[in-house]
DNA sequence: GTACATAGTTGACATGGATCAAATCGGACG
DNA sequence: CGTCCGATTTGATCCATGTCAACTATGTAC
């Protein structure tokens, strides 16, 4: 993925949204061609976490939300009787602290599920900066709403769907995330544990395993481990009748 | 409740955001008395809906956001295999339609619960007076993070706690709710139907219909149809260990 | 007031998935 | 290359809640 530019490994804390090869699908989406120097001058380019580490952490003050760069995230909320509830995976292009913005505090905590970059964005300046631009700010409004929409789709899910249908949309909606992204969308390896799957679809651990083990019985799906095939789409969509648009975050 | 100001009885379109009793808990909150009159501008006041008629339809063109002035109102998303999921309760000062913000179609459709009264904020208007007024803006952002932590809320609430728990948590939420009102919240009835309760908490009907009956004969609540008295508020948040901040919209 | 429709309650029973327990796999590290 | 620990799988059992069915209460129209 890296082998296009070999000498600019170590990128520049400011550097390039022009040249990113996500600027599609993340925040210069929305910005004008002229424009996109000033949401340049806003991102703080290239930070790196490793796998397990935080982003940012539930009730600190909230500095900034994050777009993926490569890697992935899962973010959480911690109770006060200490349950964890996994809200969501953001994958490459995708924004995470949305559910955050204007508030004081992270009200979540964001984690790296591998070896991941982001891109930051200081709350305040992007603020400033959507006041002036206003289909960034209508695009900030956009990806809110979406992700409002992508919660009450995984309410809907936890609240209507047996064990099959939940895991069917959400490997549908990993696989179209791969697709958007122009990689295989029926092959490819899940960057969350049997766990975190469980915790976000509200099942035990043991049933995500029964259920992976009953799919690939059934031949709809291959898999080892994390690496994952989806050998039947259309079984896929028939199980999760939710026909999971984009579905769950 | 209407008798304060005998001959305002038909409002003329556009009347006062200055005189409103919830001035301080809708958009005016965010808004300096200087801007007031702007926000008036782009508001257009008392449109009144009874029982059941529609203030939007899911998949119908995005035009407005609404206020709630009095009555209530319930949110609901209806799937391609025509199965209802209530997304959400909203009462006087409370903004529906969020959710569909910077998209084109509304993403759920809204319904009075009860006669019912709204403001509508028409969108195009709303997002460029926000692009001037950036404490606007930022409450903007903050009640729509708000909406999605809710709707994180709930999911949480449905996918790992009992029955007993979420109605709890139902009960608690619209407890502040009303209390933020200065109204009792210890006494109110409820807007909703069972069979809404039931299908936003996804449980069965007569799930619902058995926790509370157990909670009255628990001594917690007193309940005849939609009438609720809050008899043991400690141990409603005892029963909701999640100790529900606002918790569920 | 009577009647019909809708909303709510109660009981009996079935079941999907949680829980507990144990075995196996996989990968990091010396 | 063996060891150890967490992740995953598999099996057996139990229970909260869904489902079906019947009954009651409430309210609305004539």
């Amino acid at each position: 993925m890296a082998q296009a530019i070999p000498f600019r490994q170590a990128s520049p804390l400011k550097a390039s949204c022009h040249q990113c090869s996500l600027s599609n699908l993340c925040l210069p989406l929305a910005v004008e061609e002229n424009d996109l120097d000033r949401l340049e001058d806003i991102v703080q380019q290239g930070r790196i976490f490793n796998r397990g580490e935080h982003i940012f952490d539930q009730s600190t003050p909230y500095r900034s939300c994050f777009a993926v760069k490569s890697g992935s995230i899962k973010t959480s909320i911690i109770t006060e009787n200490g349950e964890e509830q996994v809200t969501g995976f953001f994958m490459p292009g995708e924004l995470v602290g949305l559910d955050s913005i204007g508030s004081e505090h992270y009200a979540c905590t964001a984690k790296a599920l591998e070896r991941t970059s982001v891109c930051e964005f200081p709350i305040d300046k992007l603020e400033e900066l959507t006041g002036k631009l206003p289909e960034l700010q209508h695009h900030m409004y956009h990806l809110m709403s979406q992700e409002i929409q992508n919660s009450h789709q995984l309410a809907m899910l936890l609240s209507k769907n047996t064990a099959e249908e939940r895991i069917a949309a959400l490997l549908l909606s990993l696989s179209s995330r791969f697709q958007r992204r122009r990689m295989s969308p029926t092959n490819f390896s899940l960057p969350m544990a049997r766990n975190d799957i469980a915790n976000f679809l509200g099942l035990a651990v043991e049933t995500v395993s029964r259920v992976f083990t009953r799919f690939q019985n059934q031949g709809i799906i291959k898999a080892r481990g994390r690496e994952v095939e989806l050998l039947d789409i259309e079984a896929l969509q028939m199980v999760s009748r939710e026909f999971s648009r984009q579905c769950n975050n």
